[in-house]
DNA sequence: TCTGGGGTCCTAGGACCC
DNA sequence: TCTGGGGTCCTAGGACCC
């Protein structure tokens, strides 16, 4: 059946839902003194100090001209940090570190949810996710959002977002579009205009350096990308360059599905100061190996490379990777290379180390199983990966114990 | 005023194979 | 000895996202 270029066949209900400030929420709802206060999360933060960087600023924070990514000493500059004793006092707010495993708990009753009201959800992040609304009418999709939006509250007691859209990228863009507490229905008809103004900026996939490349061509909206030549943008910025000129027209032929598996896994941390100190950039590899490792391996996760990452001072990053001839779960093995990977930056001194397995592949039931149990052989012979090696074998099989 | 940590995707050159 | 063209894999770097 012929189809014109660009137009989607399947029409779509996309709901992108985008909790607000959700470090900071979060903080909020263990410490109500916190609420419309300003409130700054910072990673690699310590109360007391002033390393690391913004991780979420509240918008009455944002006020003070504090921004996500900022580093902490600067946001202490433009919002000093308010003590207790003098609680209330303008100008000031409160700091708090990141608290992941907290975080993760408020995403849960978030993702049940979520879970309860689609039957596909994409998780993005710890707080985004994409839900199919499969053929929700259009006239329903306010009264929806509102919905949503008042039982994520009421069991998660955060506050999200919500866009609702034909296609997963004007989802999030409507999601975006009025925050925070925002909920903005584009439907079909109503996308081209919805667009038209939004600046390249916001587009998705458009960061500062393409956004400033865009603007010297002469593109400022959404608008002026839709109504470009495709070939001019894929020859200037090559296939991204497609997906934005398709993003800016609204089209998009992604389709909501949950999240696959990690491509790769990694673990990375600054030194307090730069440092040419060979023996603690190996230590802390070592730690950044084990760390990774571990992770691997409760994923179930083999791999087959092994890199490093190396930031020099001010900010040159600078990676180094080897692949194996076959996938491993081999923690020695991953920080011999890592420390044979370091050995070219045992002079300079370094700002941040990072470890990282990819290359991934997965030993759980659910891949080794489809097989086994098509043919009826689940619980007789066990699975045998020869090429395998765990830590502390060297090159011979595995039986999967994981099998009743 | 120099900035955290965990990811994804794309590009480009070189090696290697047919 | 020099020569095409296509494909894949590996590695390093860059841009971007949350």
């Amino acid at each position: 059946m012929p189809q014109l270029p660009g137009v989607d066949p399947r029409r779509q209900v996309v709901c992108h839902v985008d909790v607000d400030c959700f470090y900071a929420a979060c903080e909020r709802l263990r410490e109500p003194k916190l609420r419309d206060e300003p409130v700054v999360v910072g990673m690699g933060y310590e109360p007391g100090a002033d390393h690391g960087a913004v991780a979420t600023a509240s918008y009455e924070a944002r006020e003070h001209g504090v921004e996500s990514a900022m580093a902490i000493s600067e946001a202490l500059k433009r919002l000093p940090q308010r003590t207790d004793s003098e609680s209330g006092e303008a100008g000031t707010g409160y700091y708090r570190p990141v608290d992941m495993a907290y975080y993760e708990s408020v995403s849960e009753d978030v993702q049940a949810v979520l879970d309860d009201t689609a039957e596909t959800v994409r998780n993005v992040s710890i707080d985004e996710a994409y839900l199919d609304l499969g053929d929700l009418a259009w006239d329903d999709a306010e009264a929806f959002g509102r919905q949503l939006k008042a039982d994520i509250e009421a069991a998660a007691g955060v506050v999200a977002s919500v866009g609702i859209a034909p296609t997963m990228a004007t989802a999030k863009l409507a999601s975006d579009a009025e925050k925070p507490d925002g909920l903005v229905i584009v439907d079909p008809d109503s996308v081209a205009t919805f667009l038209k103004p939004i600046p390249v900026a916001e587009l998705h996939g458009v960061g500062p350096v393409t956004a400033a490349e865009l603007r010297e061509r002469g593109y400022e909206t959404a608008g002026d990308v839709a109504a470009a030549d495709e070939t001019a943008l894929v020859d200037a910025f090559g296939e991204r360059g497609r997906d934005i000129y398709r993003q800016a027209r609204g089209e998009d032929d992604r389709v909501v599905e949950p999240k696959g598996r990690p491509k790769s896994l990694s673990s990375e941390s600054a030194f307090p100061k730069p440092t040419d100190d060979g023996d603690r950039k190996r230590r802390k590899l070592t730690a950044l190996a084990a760390d990774v490792t571990e992770r691997a391996t409760a994923k179930d996760a083999l791999y087959r490379t092994v890199g490093i990452k190396v930031v020099e001072p001010p900010f040159d990053v600078h990676t180094r990777e080897r692949s194996l001839s076959g996938p491993v779960d081999d923690p020695k093995l991953v920080e011999e290379i890592a420390v044979d990977l370091l050995a070219e930056f045992d002079d300079p001194a370094v700002r941040k180390l990072g470890v990282r397995v990819s290359n991934l592949s997965f030993d759980d039931r659910e891949q080794a199983t489809l097989g086994q149990w098509a043919d009826g052989t689940a619980d007789q012979e066990p699975v045998r990966l020869s090429h395998v090696r765990r830590s502390g074998e060297t090159d011979t099989q595995l039986e999967l114990s994981q099998f009743e």
